[in-house]
RNA sequence: CGGGGUGUAGCGCAGCCCGGUAGCGCGCCUGGUUUGGGACCAGGAUGUCGUAGGUUCGAAUCCUAUCACCCCGACCA
């Protein structure tokens, strides 16, 4: 491409409304720009990013067996109203109706259209394994769009849908996808982790989702270094970090601890770790009698260690908190506990209250809790001597790094992640919109179906999140917008240097490599600012001064000085770098 | 949805408190000088001041409504 044919337009100060650095370098960079919130569009330069990642994921879904097609944006209500998500997906759904008055949704996901095609087109156990996927613009109306591309309200996504005859069958179409991921990010030249995720209200089976490493990512990561384990952080489970209880080695005893309400300023003041204290987390519960009325208030207290923090996911799971549970009120809490919070513990309540500890807090000995009294703690405390042990013990804590893998296998840390990817396997959808099949005994029986997802404009911004410095994008060489930037000093009054990016450039392109010839004539700082914000990873600068000895200069946009290349070599030298992985 | 903030040229901002008909930097256009890291000089174009009402002789400025955009969002005892 001569950029004199192309369309470029770079800022130097970022739109004040971009909340995210690649949302920042992608408006300075002329790659997007916003039309509304959440919704964008992609210049030239950003579509040639788009259509570089589309491409990939089209490659490797085809080889893995996969088969395109594509399904409408705006579909029909009625399909919608039969798997029930008309009612259950709430304002994120994007309502229309036609000039006849009939219903109609802008795509958030194609299930539905795809459940639909399925059990109309497949009907012998021959036509199974098959696995659809389409391309294609999406919209959730999000309650609150942000991070630029990253969470917009319309966007691309790949969402790929497999249909099995049995379990393994199934599972074989999940791990052709989840290979087919693995290889899709590794070309894209992505740091990335498969996780193992929460199913969430698809309510599948397996499910992992595939994370780009990125500090600014919104999800949290739990993962061992030395083993493949890796989860959301709010699915770790957190062990217990004593395996047996320690032997009482204190007396309990009472201390003033006036205005110290804070585990942290307890332990500062006794002078004792914040690993001895104890937290005190209050819930209720209002359960329902079998008119469906509310029969009163229950009130649960929570035992963290003070270090700790509460996973309120994990703490759904507990018996009794599964139909729902909101935290306290401060007139609970003095009614149940006799003293305001700050000062709770599992001692001498004034209530009953149902006690919930943590798996590491029931391991505890000689620890440090609230007295249940205004200005006092409690030290000393031992599960058996001054109390009875914890009736339910439970995982509700999140975890922390340096917790150990619950795999056994080495120690936790902790990473931020943006999910780009997910894989999920077994959808209910065969039930509700009765996929059958004749299998080979000529009896229907349903399909398994599995559904697979990769966010492609997210990807574009997850890759920026990742590569990026103070200068700019510095994109991975399979997704950059050009792969080769040649800069000429003086094209516009430099005979030589002139022809000599004219004929490099038609060289490249004659090879195959995707380059761009800045042919404006600008003076070497503005070129060079301008593709180091853009991203272009590899950088041929041919000046009169190289050009008197038959040189060029090569510069990797990692790199912090240019290499001198005879002329001659550079195409050469190129093409080795380019060489797909 | 609740709370807060902001809307002035393509982008970043000032002007608003204290009303007098709009300005700065970048970018853009023309000419000239420059030319290996965002050049310089001279000249120039671009705004229904988010929108709609109101107050006033007069509104970017004050008042009301409305729209858009941005930020924050339980608790962590």
């Amino acid at each position: 491409m001569r950029l004199s044919k192309f369309f470029l337009s770079t800022l130097r100060e970022a739109p004040a409304d971009a909340d995210v650095v690649s949302q920042q370098l992608m408006m300075r960079a002329g790659m997007i720009k916003k039309l509304a919130a959440g919704i964008y569009t992609y210049m030239p330069m950003g579509l040639r990013s788009i259509r570089k990642i589309e491409n990939i994921i089209r490659e490797e879904m085809n080889a893995a067996g996969a088969v395109e097609l594509l399904m409408p944006v705006i579909q029909p209500a009625e399909l919608w109203q039969e798997t029930g998500r008309w009612d259950e997906y709430g304002a994120e759904l994007l309502r229309i109706k036609d000039r006849h008055g009939r219903d109609f949704i802008v795509q958030p996901t194609s299930e539905e259209v795809i459940a639909d095609i399925a059990r109309n087109e497949i009907n012998s156990h021959k036509q199974l394994p098959v696995n659809f996927y389409h391309i294609q613009t999406k919209f959730r109306d999000e309650r609150r769009p942000r991070f630029g591309v990253m969470r917009g309200r319309e966007f691309t996504m790949k969402d790929a849908y497999s249909f099995d005859k049995d379990e393994a069958g199934a599972l074989q179409s999940y791990q052709a996808m989840y290979q087919a991921y693995e290889r899709i990010f590794t070309r894209m030249g992505l740091v990335f982790r498969a996780v193992r995720a929460d199913t969430g209200n698809i309510g599948g089976k397996a499910s992992h989702e595939f994370q780009v490493i990125a500090d600014t990512g919104e999800d949290a990561l739990a993962y061992c270094p030395t083993s493949d384990y890796a989860a959301n952080v709010e699915m770790a489970e957190a062990l217990a970090l004593t395996s047996t209880r320690g032997q009482p080695n204190q007396a309990m005893s009472k201390s003033p601890t006036p205005g110290k309400a804070k585990c942290e300023d307890v332990a500062a003041l006794l002078g004792i770790a914040l690993q001895r204290t104890v937290k005190s987390i209050v819930l209720a519960t209002e359960p329902l009698d079998k008119e469906g009325n509310v029969t009163g208030v229950q009130i649960w207290l929570l035992l963290i260690r003070g270090d700790h923090e509460l996973n309120e996911i994990k703490a759904g799971k507990i018996d009794g908190l599964k139909a729902g549970f909101r935290f306290a009120t401060e007139a609970e809490i003095v009614e149940h506990f006799g003293c305001p919070p700050g000062y709770l513990g599992p001692l001498g309540t004034k209530k009953p209250v149902y006690i919930v500890a943590d798996r590491t807090v029931a391991n505890m000995s000689d620890f440090v809790c609230g007295a249940n009294e205004t200005d006092f703690h409690l030290t000393g405390v031992n599960w058996g001597r001054d109390l009875p042990v914890p009736a339910q013990v439970a995982d509700i804590r999140k975890v922390v790094a340096g917790d150990p893998s619950p795999d056994g296998k080495g120690v936790l840390a902790v990473q931020r992640g943006i999910e780009v990817g997910h894989v999920f396997a077994g959808l209910p959808y065969p039930e509700s919109m009765k996929l059958m099949f004749a299998n080979e005994a000529g009896q229907n029986q349903p399909m398994i179906m599995g559904c697979y997802g990769i966010g492609v404009t997210r990807l574009l911004g997850a890759a920026i999140e990742q590569n990026h410095d103070a200068k700019g994008i510095i994109w991975p060489d399979a997704i950059a917008p050009f792969s080769v930037v040649i800069c000429p000093l003086g094209y516009d009054r430099n005979e030589g240097v002139k022809n000599a990016a004219d004929n490099l450039y038609m060289e490249l392109i004659g090879v195959g490599i995707d380059a761009v010839l800045d042919d404006r004539g600008e003076r070497p700082g503005v070129m060079f600012a301008d593709w180091e914000l853009i991203g272009v990873p590899h950088r041929v600068t041919v000046g009169d001064r190289g050009l008197k000895d038959g040189n060029v200069e090569y510069q990797h946009r990692r790199d912090d000085k240019a290499t001198v290349v005879p002329l001659t070599e550079i195409g050469a030298l190129l093409r080795g770098k380019l060489v797909r992985a």
